[in-house]
DNA sequence: TAGACATATAGCAATATTGCTATATAATAT
DNA sequence: ATATTATATAGCAATATTGCTATATGTCTA
């Protein structure tokens, strides 16, 4: 499997897209998070979870395959795991997408 | 299954991507098809089967969900489905994928 | 008509994906 | 110390994906 492919299966599943959309501006979706700046920090797991009402193991599984993807970073304090976008790793595997399927910029 | 749902599927697969690939510029691998002009009228699956070394009824199942995804386009002249890029689909989708993913284009 | 060729479909096996529950680990609070 | 909270991991079941072979269908040729 190489990194691509890693990029290829992250991105072909539409919760892990749609966690990926709702990244873009946590406040919205997770301004309740208190224990951190949503925006700044990232958002929790457990708020993932509870947001695409799927179980916490399932949606630290998505996580993991986003993380190995480079789609998201994560960064953990005291006992919480906060995701946010990696935006230079989602930029250039758009490109990489785009320039792949010969697709010019519109 | 909605319909983004299965473009999404539909490149969630290296070889489908190449598929799109090898279709940009068909004469590159395709020159030696005599039945017809690969870039005109597009490529033949049984020669697409044989540039990916899979069987026959495997790159008609790849075809037939590229397809359905609407980024290949078939027609059927005497006895073989030429299958050609629907860069309208292709360029849509790039565009819905770039929009989803909050990615500025570059 | 019989054969060859191109394609599509049916059905099978191997594997991958996805979700779950149960549980381990780590941090925090009482 | 014990309980609570957040996360990760292991293991299971259901389902999806992928490739194959066998075979049906359609087109053309001898």
């Amino acid at each position: 499997m190489t990194d691509r492919d890693d990029q290829i299966k992250a991105l072909a599943n539409t919760t892990r897209l749609e966690i990926l959309r709702v990244l873009v501006e946590p406040q919205q979706q997770f301004g309740h998070q208190w224990s951190a700046d949503a925006k700044e920090t990232g958002v929790c797991v457990q708020l993932l979870a509870e947001h695409f009402d799927v179980s916490q193991p399932t949606m630290s599984r998505h996580i993991e395959l986003l993380k190995r993807a480079g789609f998201i970073r994560t960064q953990k304090q005291q006992k919480w795991t906060y995701c946010s976008r990696n935006e230079s790793a989602l930029a250039e595997y758009a490109r990489w997408l785009s320039e792949s399927l010969s697709i010019d910029g519109d």
